[in-house]
DNA sequence: TATTGTTATACTCTATAACTATA
DNA sequence: TATAGTTATAGAGTATAACAATA
């Protein structure tokens, strides 16, 4: 004890990661969305066929997490849910044209939030960060209780 | 459109930043306790006489909430709090016994935890990173909507 | 009137457990 | 039995609005 210590790194991640989370979930507000919307949105852009399992495992949510935010675009009239006729347990998703407006000015405002984020910050200087973050990660996943 | 960009930086702290928070969250609970609780008393230590709005402006959170986790670590036994003689408005909040104890013992999971957090990252890598986090703030906190 | 804090209420996110339908 | 998803319920964290007490 009595060590000398820098400043608890996780206490500053936490710290920064809360207002720019705010923040973000604000500038998706005012383009009539919400965090939630737009990662699925986004999962949904890239995983077009995913199970709401697969979904939730992208999202590291359980299944009953995602069948509540999928419940609540399907009664936004985000998405529309149906079953698979080849495996009925499955349900198809898929965007209906609200949905894909929805998509595309999300896309844009978390676009322009990106780039407010990155002003005067120089890009191998954001490049390294994404590195480091990504050790810090792994440190966590390794400790991590099973 | 269609230019080449870098996947979006607020994603990769926020996502990493869920992870750390779980992962610290779950550390403190294996010492018995919570994030709020041990923010609140490590706040209570760096600032003894502070007044519960002090408190909820330190943690960015609203008077209404702090009350709540106040009121919470006062059932708990962690704090008690009494008129302050000289202007009755105004809590004073001391800690128990039991709060001191807490103090220390999650103390200790957040020091192991960070001490985690750091293996196998150079010092000046992680000095870095909270400089490159500062900047993301500031950036966020001028284009705020007031 | 302004300040400090509480109460009542509600919303979001997340989770677990028990369940249904399907395979 | 195993898989995909839903429902019911709960808890943590946060917030706003209305309020009481005090200055």
């Amino acid at each position: 004890m009595g060590r000398p210590h820098q400043p608890p790194i996780g206490l500053a991640v936490a710290r920064v990661a809360r207002t720019l989370t705010r923040a973000f979930e604000d500038a998706l507000a005012a383009a009539g969305g919400s965090q939630s919307a737009w990662l699925v949105l986004l999962q949904l852009k890239i995983n077009p066929g995913a199970t709401q399992r697969e979904l939730a495992d992208a999202l590291e949510l359980r299944e009953a997490t995602m069948t509540h935010h999928l419940s609540g675009m399907e009664r936004d009239g985000l998405i529309t849910r149906r079953r698979d006729p080849n495996n009925r347990r499955v349900h198809q998703i898929e965007l209906t044209d609200a949905g894909e407006q929805a998509f595309h000015r999300l896309r844009k405002a978390a676009g322009e939030f990106d780039e407010r984020l990155r002003t005067g910050i120089a890009p191998e200087r954001l490049a390294e960060l994404g590195d480091t973050l990504a050790l810090l990660a792994a440190n966590v996943q390794h400790g991590a209780n099973h």
